[in-house]
DNA sequence: CTCTCATTTGTTATCGATAACATGAACGCT
DNA sequence: AGCGTTCATGTTATCGATAACAAATGAGAG
């Protein structure tokens, strides 16, 4: 079956290219006749264009590029389903880039690859980190495309759609308190990670308004992983034996503090309110069930296209763009493991 | 920043545009001093090739159509980082698309938006559903490029990697009754699902290798999902109190019944034996931890890109390419919830 | 010293579409 | 009747690369 294209239209149409073009794009210029009859020759040979031909003359691809960082974790994965969801609504395809951990060698390629592409825009779905923070600015302000990052913090003028990470810190930590929980510890997501500093900068405000000193031995480090969840609630509890609340800045670290309370032979949540923060869909079927913050990253990822979007529009109309961070709220889920 | 084209280099050169060509392409009939100079001035210029006009010419994009099925679920998305992974190592991009439920609507429209992208190949990243079989068959007969499915059932002379489900499914039985479990009940996936199917019959010929009769009254369906999980098992108890063990067909639904298990007041796996599916990090820490079948479904999609590469390949040369179907074997992975 | 052949380079056509410009017919207006 | 407009369509150039073919150069053979 050999690929029809334009001309095999236009031959069979007794019309020039160009006519035919105008019909694909529906341009107004085209007498109903000739339009109809163009219409039909099209649907009866198959015909579709050849969208790299119409991008390479067009100079547009009607592409995103999008860089994300795996897809194992609950967020990021949510994210890439909204963004693809949008794109669509919107008329745009993703080329899909996975940055698998924070390793600033693969960038290069990856961004010289989609460049190559000419994609129209460059969606950065790959979670703040300090580590990469430095790398990004310097090979990004080479980038000719509108980017949009997600989850970062602003360093300069960048646009971004963030999640209000320290928000959702703050209610998990408030309302632990208004539980009646006082010392209430935390379990921190890797430190260099964005959202991880945040989630923590969320509790170590709200801690710091209860008059408690010495926040710092209240404070362990995990890695997201249930495992360093369940070692750091031992650790915390090693050193401060008198924590009534642990805030778990994932599900899976509050699954593994849960674990570890068990073993322990401490109740939750009468002896220690547990928070978590993601709501997976299993958490509320962890025994108890978990206390959690949900955030909805599909909307993440749909506004981040929506900005994209807006980004180019003004670009394409030579006007002024503002770059700007668009956030997201977080909201609290309660449930069993932090109800005295 | 103007982008740099092969005509700004060749100018700078002073070389023709065909003579720059050889040279991004390593093509042998180039003199060492040319390709240096060449080679030099296009560092200079950073000049990198607009892969979209290549692709026109070539008639080859280097482009793999994925269709994946949302993300929300763990093997789908880890098969896609698989897929991603590998098509990353042999120098292919990839176009993401996302069908979000089993309707056949939405596939036309996705399949020519990828062809007249005109990838070189299409990964059907889709989990087999009866409400889409009839379907696929005919809309993909008409299609000129490669297809390569991923986990579904062999029809006709379909390219397919799909992972053993039904082993799997053996397996977890097997390890229950050797563990002393006599009547094992199951909580299925949906039974539209043909990997719900395959896990189903695995369970199915390992019971009825037991002499047990009866084996209907012994199934109860779910939809994956851990609510599905927790009623199932009710129906499941009050149908066939005598029930002994449950394979629940994802650890979704496994945690589930854990839970209706643990408000039953039945003890597992003393008096009730559980064992789940696909082996989610969090499994490890349910409480008691879940026996369950370990998938690797990134090597699932990593295999279903080599066969797709060999596949162009063989179609590149003219030669025969033979169509099957690619298997991996899950395995069993012992922990509490299954230990008597 | 010519002739052939391999090596290196350039020229032209092409991929499949669209942009920009050109043409021709029909129409209304003075 | 003559002239500018509008509408419908066609022509040519272009997007940025590669394929296919052509030409120039130099080395080795006879």
């Amino acid at each position: 079956m050999q690929k029809v294209t334009i001309k095999d239209v236009a031959q069979a149409a007794g019309v020039s290219t160009q006519t035919v073009s105008r019909v694909i794009n529906s341009r107004p210029d085209v007498s109903p006749n000739t339009r109809s009859r163009v219409q039909q020759i099209i649907t009866e040979l198959g015909y579709s264009p050849n969208v790299i031909a119409r991008s390479l003359s067009r100079g547009r691809t009607n592409t995103f590029g999008v860089v994300g960082f795996g897809l194992s974790y609950f967020g990021p994965s949510n994210v890439l389903q909204g963004i693809e969801q949008k794109s669509n609504e919107l008329g745009f395809s993703l080329l899909l880039s996975l940055l698998d951990d924070f390793d600033a060698a693969q960038i290069d390629g990856i961004l010289s690859n989609l460049l190559s592409r000419q994609v129209d825009g460059i969606i950065w779905a790959v979670p703040g980190n300090d580590r990469l923070e430095g790398e990004l600015s310097s090979r990004f302000s080479q980038i000719s495309v509108p980017v949009v990052y997600l989850n970062k913090p602003k360093q300069g003028d960048e646009v971004i759609a963030a999640m209000d990470n320290r928000l959702g810190g703050r209610l998990a930590t408030e309302h632990l308190l208004e539980q009646g929980y006082n010392r209430i510890g935390i379990i921190t997501g890797p430190i260099d990670w964005w959202e991880a500093q945040e989630r923590e900068q969320g509790w170590r405000v709200t801690m710091s308004n209860t008059g408690l000193i010495n926040l710092e031995e209240l404070i362990v480090n995990g890695d997201w992983s249930a495992s360093s969840g369940e070692i750091g609630l031992h650790n915390l509890l090693a050193r401060s034996p008198e924590i009534e609340a642990v805030f778990a800045c994932n599900d899976q670290m509050a699954l593994g503090a849960l674990k570890a309370a068990r073993r322990l032979d401490i109740k939750v949540p009468v002896d220690l309110g547990i928070v978590g923060f993601d709501d997976i869909p299993e958490a509320a079927y962890f025994y108890p069930s978990l206390t959690t913050i949900r955030q909805n990253a599909r909307s993440l990822g749909a506004l981040a296209v929506d900005q994209m979007c807006s980004y180019i529009n003004a670009r394409e109309k030579d006007e002024e763009f503002e770059p700007d961070v668009k956030w997201i709220h977080p909201r609290l889920i309660v449930r069993n493991s932090s109800k005295r």
